[in-house]
DNA sequence: TTTCGTTACGTTAGTCGTAAAGATT
DNA sequence: AATCTTTACGACTAACGTAACGAAA
């Protein structure tokens, strides 16, 4: 036989309550008829009379009082579960982003502002990460999502939407031999030497922002860093290193370090990265958010049209 | 929007343990599409994802995985009181039976027969009350259900099916000016003495037994008896009482008693009375069988054809 | 290619209201 | 006559299966 329904306790723990067809049909918004059906339905599952009613009265019978006794706290319980998971959907709670020197920027800011419009009861906070162990902080549970690149191959982890492009561009001293080239291509790092960043910098991220090797196959000359990104800024400034990044890095914008496009390197994607298994809620708002959001395009400098959002349809 | 219902629940509860969609519409013996479309319905009332599912895997998020931690207990304690409420429904118990030494008899025979071979594992007791507070074992719970005559104007009990019906007759010692008689009527009891039951006797069980008056309106007399029914007896046989009662009953069965017939008293019925708030599924079972039975007519002496429950819509 | 989850669509079956009937005061 | 529950009947819609589609290994 098909098996009892929620709809038909309910009708029962109401009309167990008023005793009266009518009264339980105005509160269920149901006709009295139908409170006869679903009663009699439910009389028939359980195999036995639930209610002794006549034109004039109606009452329990005693395994009506017995399924009224033994159900209303059970009823009650699941109904305060289903409400609290409805609300725990519905919550969206303190968020902590993890940032980097190199990941905070306009695009952030602007997905940040809009989640707050959206929230405005979310608490939201950034915290500076690691730049060289960026994913510590989201394991550690120190923040709830990181923006940071988009090269993300671990399997507990989850890369979310992007929320800006950058073309690629190499830092290098105001008086270094390229500092006065208008663009250059991979090729030309043949000759340079970039930072290594220190253990445990995960392996796809340090594919993606430093090439291991030229196009033509000429290794490109790593040296350690311990620091930070003010190291390796600190260092190209010196000239003793250069440093391919992603446009509109602002901690590069010195007087002393000049910023070349590199034409034949893919753009980097700066989103959202955070924990699959703590994928609640709060962190759905924001990557859904995010999501609606149109990337932003930060070009080479003097190509300014995509660069405040206006571009459309020029993902990849 | 539409509430949540128990077969949503689980279909959740059965893909969070299985987290395959295939299985668990196995399981529930439903197509794995339906349980696709059943659990985006339940995601969608909830207002979150509670499965992070791709088409190789099935995972629960973390919502998912605390409405399963919350549903769990709620809904095997709620499988567990229907089926408690199932089980008591179909449950036929001890059954404990008021009778009176006039009330015991071939109806009642049949009638606890016929219970134990549809319920044979049910164990059926009878038990002697008091004939002038027949009920109060009832009222104290000593007895389920009581046999007795069908003149009940309690508010308490409910007066059930009947299971014999009985022409009157009146008991007259052997010797007495009446047992020579063939028939009388009620108007023959104005010259007699009945006995008056003591207190707390109900008042309708005693106008149906015993007339206030004959239809001529003289009183009819009455001396208190204090004992029992075995009482009455003596007294008839004495010559110091009449009494008028039902045909067939055995305890007025003697050589030193006639029993003649009173032709304009309406017959008596014996049936079921019981306790309205304590009609549970043994009473139920018991007066549904009683219903489905001819009850038996006891005629006079000499009027057989219909006393083997061979006649029929001769009810009244 | 196979497995698995999802979507589209049509059928079945349950839900529900209206109206009338039956019962009780 | 008025009130209350039940039954009969029909409209609507949710439940469900089939089949085709799309993604992942």
């Amino acid at each position: 036989m098909m098996p009892v329904e929620l709809r038909e306790l309910h009708v029962f723990l109401v009309l167990a309550e008023e005793l009266h067809f009518g009264r339980t049909a105005a509160r269920l918004t149901l006709t009295p008829s139908r409170v006869s059906q679903v009663t009699r339905t439910l009389e028939r599952r359980m195999g036995g009379r639930l209610f002794e009613r006549t034109s004039r009265t109606v009452a329990l019978t005693p395994l009506g009082e017995h399924l009224l006794a033994e159900l209303r706290p059970v009823y009650e319980r699941l109904e305060a579960v289903l409400a609290g998971t409805a609300a725990r959907a519905a919550a969206v709670g303190p968020l902590r982003i993890g940032v980097t020197m190199t990941s905070e920027g306009p695009a952030l800011s602007r997905l940040v502002r809009a989640f707050q419009d959206r929230h405005p009861g979310c608490e939201v906070s950034l915290h500076e990460v690691d730049v060289w162990d960026p994913y510590r902080a989201l394991r550690r549970h120190e923040v709830d999502v990181l923006v940071n690149w988009l090269a993300v191959e671990e399997d507990d982890l989850r890369a979310g939407p992007p929320i800006s492009h950058h073309q690629r561009v190499l830092a290098v001293a105001r008086d270094h031999a390229l500092a006065g080239r208008a663009s250059i291509a991979l090729e030309d790092l043949g000759d340079q030497i970039v930072a290594h960043p220190p253990e445990p910098f995960p392996a796809a991220l340090a594919d993606a922002i430093f090439p291991p090797r030229t196009p033509s196959g000429r290794p490109i000359r790593r040296v350690p860093v311990s620091r930070s990104i003010s190291e390796i800024i600190a260092q190209v400034a010196l000239g003793r290193i250069v440093h391919p990044t992603g446009t509109g890095m602002t901690a590069f914008a010195r007087d002393d370090i000049a910023l070349i496009p590199i034409i034949d390197l893919q753009p980097l994607s700066l989103g959202l990265i955070w924990l699959r298994a703590r994928e609640d809620t709060t962190i759905q708002a924001l990557t859904e958010l995010a999501r609606t959001q149109q990337p932003l395009l930060i070009p080479w400098p003097g190509h300014e049209q995509g660069a405040r959002g206006s571009s459309r349809g020029t993902d990849g």
